[in-house]
DNA sequence: GTCTATAATAGGATAGAC
DNA sequence: GTCTATCCTATTATAGAC
């Protein structure tokens, strides 16, 4: 897990590289932030870095998989599941976003440089995240739980109000996480679903499953 | 207006110059992109750029009020007219998502750049954008229009749907644009709507008004 | 208005002492 | 595990010819 529960300069420095390097990235971008200013935030030379990284790459890289990982296995555990698909990706969507306001990481710049040929390798693992999702969406639309609408409009916006709450939450350890995640997957499914009034039952549903 | 109807080769090298660097800009971000990459795109040496434009910045200076200027007037307009608050922010959500699907422009870079002390100078224009936003989402819960969500929540999701529309468009100049627009700006509608069957009375009166 | 040549700086990364 | 010193490359921008 990330939320090591240790005052900032109790932590290892490799840990802290982690975290500052990730706010830097988040604030001014990867290519935005010099190894340099990196150093400068965890308060040690510019080359003692790469005695705990072989390069800022895999600075990014480690951010990226921090990232992926572990949603992409929520992702599809829900996507391969029965019952109610609207059910299904709301407690994905309550899991990811209270993932994201635990993190003890601004993983914002995660998804701007997946593009990037430098970290091709890490693109099926965001591929099989991506996948599940629609297949979610896909499949409570053709059931008929959520409106006709399209699939690639409504993956987009969810895709994107995760990704504004990546970047607004930005590493900073929202206490009331939560209360964030149900408010932001609530918006999603009165959005998407045929019968907003069942909005409650899952909810209500999604809470029983995890206590 | 942006959409000049010349082929890309015809237009003034300052033109193109903004059209390259704004897709290079979006795809790499603003500081993953060299001035030799960008005249490389254009096709000319890296110094004629500064024949055309004094540095960098002001290339990105440019962009942004291209995002900006309009915008702000647009929504501060519809922030300060009569009549039902959820219709006139639908008037200025397709009003706003045209603009990106239409413009020659890739403008994903702009928001992420604001917060650079370079361009401290435009971050007034944007929070008048930001303003009008929030009054208009304000105003549509506090007369019962909209379920009663937190504003910040609801302005945060509309924010990234936007930014999400300009980043997956990318200045391609999409063709049904008012489709697109339509379909965003709904799903919006109906997330917030506390009656939300109130949708397509909605559509059809922000028809007429633009007819 | 575009070019070549080049200045001046900032960037990622390595070598080797402690 | 961190430091100083340094290498090499890439970067923004300028000077001046055509």
């Amino acid at each position: 897990m990330t939320g090591l529960e240790l005052d900032s300069e109790e932590l290892p420095t490799r840990e802290r590289i982690l975290r500052e390097a990730s706010r830097l990235f988040g604030k001014k971008g990867y290519h935005g932030t010099s190894t340099r200013k990196i150093a400068e935030a965890v308060d040690i030379r510019q080359p003692s870095l790469f005695h705990h990284f072989p390069s800022k790459d895999a600075i990014m890289a480690e951010l990226i998989d921090i990232d992926l990982d572990e949603a992409a296995t929520v992702a599809q555990a829900q996507a391969s599941a029965d019952g109610s698909a609207a059910l299904r990706l709301y407690k994905y969507l309550i899991w990811d976003i209270s993932f994201i306001c635990r993190c003890a990481y601004d993983l914002t710049s995660v998804e701007s440089v997946l593009d990037d040929p430098v970290f091709a390798d890490k693109r099926a693992r965001h591929q099989t995240l991506v996948d599940a999702r629609r297949s979610l969406i896909e499949e409570a639309i053709d059931s008929g739980e959520f409106v006709k609408v399209d699939p690639e409009v409504a993956e987009r916006a969810i895709v994107w109000i995760l990704r504004g709450d990546i970047n607004d939450t930005a590493g900073q350890a929202i206490p009331d996480a939560d209360v964030v995640a149900d408010q932001l997957a609530s918006f999603i499914l009165r959005a998407l679903l045929s019968d907003p009034s069942r909005l409650d039952e899952i909810r209500v549903a999604a809470g029983e499953s995890v206590a």
